[in-house]
Formats: structure tokens, C-alpha cells, sequence
DNA sequence: GCAAGTAATCTTTTT
DNA sequence: GATTACTTGC
């Protein structure tokens, strides 16, 4: 048996038929944990094993990078003994720089055109409105984007509605003027400056076509109208299309993705085939049952129905704790029972909440890592590096050289470098140039003079040893511009290791080819890349996965920690219309279909954001979950931590337990804290609840006490008993809950008895 | 032009 | 609360 066959046979019906559909456009609507990236992989093998496919003539399209890299993995293990290297397996933006580096020419674009990044664009738009402040523009500079992605331009009618701001037509144009004038492109352009040179450029539409016999499309779902239309000017008359998505997955509407365009695929390619994975292969029933529930609650989706053939499995928890240290901590004591850390994440929606658990595990010797959220190239330094080198690449860059040209101060202020930018104006010179000439006709003096002589000549310079190496012109370029010496001076104040950070940036330069063009390719990756420096891939790290839930898709685990479950948290605050909430819904069902054999879903009852600790809603989500698919522990609004026992915690965790505000608060038992008590749930929420002062123990419970605690209510002590030496009382509440606590610190008042 | 002080913003999510 | 952007006074 060849091993294609041993490949197909692995597969499943729907999923070999998917592989097997190569001569109309193909959707594969792939439910969560359906062996989507199986079928691709597969479907490529099979194209170039059977099909007789050269390895360049196909593309690959994702999203993230992480996704192409694994795509690429796994293709290349599958196709061992041929050489796939020049198979297009790219993000969409990482496949328009390859286009536009190549051709981009031909629309006047030279190959040596750096990306901006959102900061950078920012500096573009500020830099068309001088006398405006930044954080004005800011959003402007956001809807520029989101319309780019929306495929519009400043003359497209659909921008009236699109923003009702009149002037806002204008920004976007004069935008989009400056940006062609240095001659740089930003994000969005990969993709409209792509369409743009394959509509206006028939020989590279011709190109194009005749070289892409297969192009693929994974999480399509997540396609913006501009990433589609690209994709349409691609698809020639001879291309095989095939679109592979889940319309449940889709969770960056607000980055311009249209789920319309996985909805709508086969009216715009009439003669599509279908197919439907529906068989899940990660999760258990119990799983399954909760993520279809929670996603049954949307409108307007593909109809389909996810099953597995695995057992029930764990029941899924639902867990309430008192708040952001008490869920970091209810986690770490359920990782420390089972011990497997590599293979459990935890999920949170915005990246500022990994802080309480970071801070946690560090103290008590979890390891974990925080994937996706620092961004090498985020950071001063190296944005600072990266600018130099742009302009070492593209001394028209306006951007980049206003951001160093006094970085560190040499003398050049305000006035000095609108002096030097009006004279690259009126000469239509580069600003480099009219450094030089500023200096020799003496436009610029003293000091001004000196610095601008100084940091123009930096470059040329540079650009000889770039022949040697890109790395050799980078160490002069930092050394010589005093770079080095200022963060060094930063380094030694404020402890930080910025020069580290340049000295990893010189050595990794040095490991493309020399030159302008082994220098465009690093850029290139390091923009549409940021993961390739700084970290080795931090997914190989052991320990427990801390990651945005956005960012776990595509990744599995066998448990999975959903934190955070409120309201404002998770939905997020900006979630106001019922298209956010169905959003926010679906992030839910990505995240719930990330587990194999555990999902934990934790909420807080009160929560310090800003520096001010609220009082927390709980997620609208619980509220749609039945009661029988999860096991709830804890009460609405108050942390069980308490009645789940302390497990094989230490001490110390156990006394930060104890030092618990809200414990001490209620059992305390003075007027105040009675009046609380007896107060209802919302006032105690007004309440700071940030009194401390340890107070007498209340304890000393008897059978058939009478007490009431915020949340159920009156009860009655049930039973008393003692676990490792510590007193615990049962209480039986009016709504039938029963709930354990130790009784020295029970969230509960006694009631007088009648 | 710079340091120190003040105000504002941050918490969506990513290429 | 913490970082960063902007202002003010030197």
C-alpha cells in the first residue's frame, strides 16, 4: 500500500471525499476538533502524490502564522523525500509581501518597500495633521484600517455609512496619499495593493493563474471582504478553490471578518461541492454537549451537528471564587491534583488577566507561559533598530526617520526638521538628502548642523559594510547613532535589558543573506512574524499554557480553564449589539472545544480592574447553560474555596486563603457587617468591601443552627465534622443547596434561633 | 531641549 | 495601579 492510500485510509467518508473533490470550488464546513487540518494536509499530499501537482503551484492560505508553520510541518513530514519548499504556504498578508516584492512594481511599488504596523500608520496620519493630537487620530487611524480590510477606498459611497464623521473621507485620502508618497504600504495593502496589481497587471494576473493550480483556504471563516476579493482575482478559470472553515469559529468581525463569506461561498461559486465534518475526535460527550448548547443560542448559522463517539467523560465545573487571586488560586490547587501542566491552559479573554495567575504560579512553583502576548518587536528598542533599517532600505521613509533623526538628541528640534523636511519638499529629495544639503548650504547650524552631518552620513556608511552583513550594518548603525549608549544608560537605571534585546536583533539580522535584499526578507519576517525573535517557540516550553482565547485556535488541551465568566469581562465590555454578543459566543465555543477531557469555567464575584475593585455580574453565558451539564461549586457570589477543602495545598496558600477580605469581613459580626448580611446582595455589592482587620473567629456552629449566607440565603447546619483537624459544618439551605464550610471561617451568620 | 510633573488612558481580540 | 503621552517650567 502507498502511502497515500495509508493516508486516505485514515480518513473518515466526509473527510475523504473532501480530499478526494478536485475538479469543482470545494467548501468543508469543518465543525471544532474535526480533523480539519488533517484533510488539508491530506488533500495537498494527495495533489502532489496522485494528482501529479508540482509543490509550487499550489498555495496554502491561513491566518496566523503559527497555523502556516505547523501547515508547512505537517506537509513536509507527509511528502518526506520531496522537496516542498517553494510550496505557498503563507498567511494571506505574508503571501501579498511575496506578491508586491516580486511585481509590485509595475504599480509603483519598489521591492524595497517596508509594512507599517499600526503605530507607524498612526505616525503617517499624524504626520498629514501636525497640528492634531495622537489620541484624536487614533481612532481615525482605526477605521482606516477597518475600511481597508473592508475592502473600501476613500472614494467608495459605502464610507457615508461606514462613518458618519464628513472629514473622514479627506483622512483617509490624504492617508493614502502620504503613504504612496514614502512609498511604504501598511498591513491592509498586502492584501489591496495585491488586488490591485493582479486586476491592473494582466501579465501578472496571467501569472498567477497559470502557476496556482490549487489554491486552499483555512479558517475562511475569519476572511475579510478584502482578503475575498483577493482570493477571487487569484481563482483563475483553471484554479481549483477550496475553502476550508467553521461558521461557529468565527471571532474577528471586529477585525472586518465577514462570516457572510463562508455563508455565501457556494452563490459565488455556483457549482460548489459541499462537505460536512461533523465527527469530533477531541472531546467527550459532556464536552460536546456544553459547547453545542452554549452556540445553539446564535442565529443565522450553517446548520450542522457535532458528535463523538467518546464516553461522557468528566462532568464540566462551574466554579464561583471571590475573586481574581482566589481563581488563580482555585486553579492551581485543581493543576497541582492532577499535575500534568503541559497539557492545560488557561483561557482568558483579554491578555491584562494572565497578571493574578502569573503572579500565583511564580510564588508557588507552577510552571506556565504566557503565549501571544509580548511582541518583540513591540518594543522601543527594537522598533527604534527596525526604523534605522528601514531607512537604510527606503531613504524616502518620512516616517521612520522623523521617529530617529534626534533619537538620541543630536540638536535636530521641531524647528530644525521641518526646515530639512521642507527642503526634501521643494528639491523632491529624500529626507537624508536634505539633511546633506541643509548642512552645505547652511540651513542648518551649530549644533543642528553637526548632528544632521553625523546622522546622515550613518547610512551611507551602513550601506557599504550591509554588502559585508546586514548585522555588521546594524552594530554600526546602533553604535554610531548612540543608541547603544542611551538604552545602555536606560539598562543600568532601570534595570532592563534593552541592549540584550539589540544584541539579539544584530545577531539575527546576520542570519539572512547580506545585502538589500537578505534585509528585506528579514524585515518582512520579522513584521508579518513577530514570534520568529526573541522566544524559541514558547509552545514547546513545558508548563501550563496561559493564552488569550483567541488565540488558542487550532491548539487542544486536555484541560481546559475558562476564567473570568462575567459580565463586562467575558462578554467584554464593548459588547453592546446582539451581533457582539453572538460573537463573544462563539469565542466561548472556541474555547469549550479546545479541551479533550476537562473544562473548568471560573467566575469571580469581584474583581480589581483600573486599580478599583468591582463587584462582578456573572456572565450571561452560565445563565445559558442548563443546570445538568455542569457541576456548579461555590455560590453566586461567594468563593467555595472554603468548602472544597484545602487539597494537598501548603500553607501558605492556605493563609492567603484565610487573609481573605470578604470572609473576614461578613464573619466578623459588629453592627456594620450585620447590616450588611441582612442587606440585599446588590447593597452589600456598594459596599468597598475592603475592611480588613482579622477579627474573632465566629465558629462554635451546633446542629440545627439557624444562619444566612449573602447569596442562598437562611439555612440550617445539617451536620458538623472534622477534616484534618479542622472543624466543617454542612448547611442545608432553603433552595435545597447544601454546602460544606470550615466553620472558623464560614461566610455566615448566625441567626438567632425562634 | 529636557526633566519633572500631570493627565489620560488602559482591557478586547491580530496580521 | 501603571504606564505613557503631554505640559510646564527651567
Amino acid at each position: 500500500m502507498s502511502r497515500i492510500d495509508t493516508y486516505l485510509h485514515e480518513l473518515n467518508e466526509p473527510q475523504r471525499e473532501a480530499v478526494l473533490e478536485n475538479n469543482r470550488p470545494l467548501l468543508v464546513l469543518a465543525g471544532a476538533g474535526s480533523g480539519k487540518t488533517r484533510v488539508i494536509t491530506t488533500k495537498i499530499a494527495y495533489a502532489v502524490e496522485v494528482l501529479g501537482l508540482r509543490p509550487w503551484e499550489i498555495l496554502a492560505v491561513t491566518f496566523t502564522n503559527r497555523a502556516a508553520k505547523e501547515m508547512k510541518d505537517r506537509v513536509t513530514d507527509m511528502l518526506e523525500g520531496t522537496d516542498v519548499s517553494d510550496m505557498q504556504i503563507r498567511t494571506f498578508h505574508s503571501f501579498g509581501a511575496w506578491l508586491l516584492r516580486r511585481y509590485g512594481s509595475s504599480i509603483g511599488l519598489s521591492n524595497t518597500f517596508s509594512i507599517y504596523d499600526d503605530e507607524d500608520s498612526l505616525s503617517v496620519l499624524a504626520s498629514c495633521y501636525p497640528e492634531s493630537k495622537k489620541a484624536e487620530l487614533s481612532p481615525v487611524a482605526k477605521a482606516i484600517s477597518l475600511a481597508k480590510d473592508m475592502g473600501l477606498d476613500p472614494e467608495s459611497p459605502e464610507l457615508a455609512d461606514f462613518r458618519r464623521d464628513h472629514v473622514f473621507r479627506k483622512q483617509f485620502a490624504d492617508y493614502e496619499k502620504k503613504l504612496r508618497q514614502v512609498g511604504n504600504v501598511d498591513f491592509a495593502d498586502l492584501i489591496g495593493r495585491s488586488i490591485e496589481l493582479i486586476e491592473s497587471d494582466k501579465q501578472v494576473a496571467a501569472m498567477v493563474h497559470r502557476r496556482f493550480k490549487m489554491v486552499l483556504v483555512d479558517e475562511y471563516q475569519d476572511s475579510n471582504m478584502s482578503q475575498f476579493k483577493l482570493l477571487k482575482s487569484l481563482v483563475g478559470p483553471h484554479t481549483f478553490v477550496c475553502v476550508v472553515g467553521d461558521d461557529d469559529q468565527s471571532i474577528y468581525r471586529f477585525r472586518g471578518a465577514e462570516v457572510e463569506n463562508i455563508l455565501s461561498f457556494p452563490d459565488v461559486y455556483p457549482n460548489t461541492r459541499v462537505v460536512k465534518l461533523e465527527q469530533n475526535y477531541r472531546s467527550t460527550k459532556n464536552i460536546l454537549a456544553l459547547a453545542s448548547k452554549v452556540i445553539s443560542r446564535n442565529t443565522g448559522r450553517h446548520p450542522k451537528t457535532l458528535w463523538t463517539d467518546k464516553d461522557g467523560g468528566e462532568p464540566c465545573k462551574l466554579i464561583h471564587v471571590s475573586d481574581e487571586r482566589a481563581e488563580a488560586l482555585r486553579v492551581a490547587m485543581e493543576l497541582r491534583r492532577n499535575g500534568n501542566y503541559d497539557n492545560a491552559a488557561v483561557l482568558y479573554r483579554t491578555n491584562a488577566q494572565s497578571v493574578a495567575f502569573e503572579t500565583l504560579f511564580t510564588q508557588s512553583g507552577i510552571p506556565y507561559k504566557v503565549i501571544g502576548a509580548l511582541r518583540f518587536y513591540d518594543r522601543e528598542e527594537i522598533k527604534d533598530s527596525l526604523a534605522l533599517l528601514y531607512i537604510l532600505m527606503n531613504r524616502n521613509d518620512e516616517v521612520n526617520f522623523k521617529r530617529m533623526v534626534n533619537k538620541p538628541t543630536r540638536g535636530l528640534g521641531g524647528v530644525s526638521i521641518d526646515k530639512v523636511l521642507d527642503v526634501a519638499f521643494s528639491r523632491r529629495c529624500d529626507p537624508i538628502a536634505a539633511l546633506h544639503t541643509s548642512v552645505d548650504e547652511g540651513i542648518l547650524t551649530g549644533k543642528a548642523a553637526t548632528g544632521a552631518a553625523k546622522f546622515a552620513s550613518l547610512f551611507d556608511e551602513a550601506e557599504l559594510r550591509m554588502q559585508e552583513s546586514n548585522s555588521e550594518a546594524l552594530r554600526y548603525l546602533l553604535e554610531e547613532s548612540g543608541l547603544v549608549d542611551h538604552y545602555k544608560e536606560q539598562d543600568t537605571r532601570n534595570k532592563t535589558d534593552k541592549t540584550d534585546n539589540l544584541g539579539t536583533l544584530v545577531s539575527t539580522v546576520g542570519e539572512y543573506p547580506a545585502g538589500k535584499e537578505g534585509l528585506g526578507l528579514f524585515l518582512e519576517s520579522l513584521m508579518l512574524d513577530p514570534t520568529m525573535i526573541g522566544h524559541k517557540d514558547p509552545s514547546d516550553k513545558a508548563g501550563v499554557s496561559l493564552i488569550t482565547m483567541h488565540n488558542t485556535k487550532g491548539l487542544e488541551f486536555d484541560r481546559v480553564f475558562i476564567t473570568g465568566l462575567e459580565e463586562g469581562v467575558f462578554p467584554g465590555r464593548s459588547s453592546e449589539s446582539d451581533a457582539d454578543i453572538e460573537e463573544e459566543r462563539r469565542i466561548f465555543y472556541v474555547a469549550i472545544t479546545r479541551a479533550r477531557k476537562e473544562v473548568f469555567l471560573l467566575a469571580c464575584s469581584r474583581r480589581t480592574m483600573w486599580g478599583k475593585t468591582a463587584y462582578q455580574t456573572p456572565s450571561r453565558f452560565l445563565q445559558e447553560i442548563p443546570r445538568d451539564l455542569v457541576e456548579t461549586e461555590g455560590a453566586k457570589r461567594e468563593s467555595s474555596v472554603f468548602s472544597a477543602g484545602y487539597g494537598g495545598f501548603g500553607a501558605l496558600e492556605a493563609k492567603r486563603m484565610r487573609g481573605d477580605a470578604y470572609s473576614t469581613a461578613v464573619r466578623k459580626g459588629t453592627g456594620r457587617n450585620a447590616n450588611i448580611i441582612l442587606s440585599p446582595v446588590k447593597d452589600f455589592t456598594s459596599n468597598g468591601g475592603q475592611s480588613s482587620s482579622s477579627g474573632d473567629a465566629g465558629g462554635a456552629f451546633s446542629l440545627g443552627d439557624r444562619v444566612y449566607h449573602d447569596a442562598f440565603g437562611e439555612g440550617e447546619v445539617q451536620g458538623i465534622k472534622t477534616i484534618r483537624g479542622k472543624e466543617m459544618v454542612d448547611v442545608r439551605f432553603a433552595t435545597g443547596k447544601i454546602s460544606t464550610f470550615f466553620s472558623d471561617r464560614a461566610p455566615l451568620e448566625k441567626l438567632a434561633r425562634d
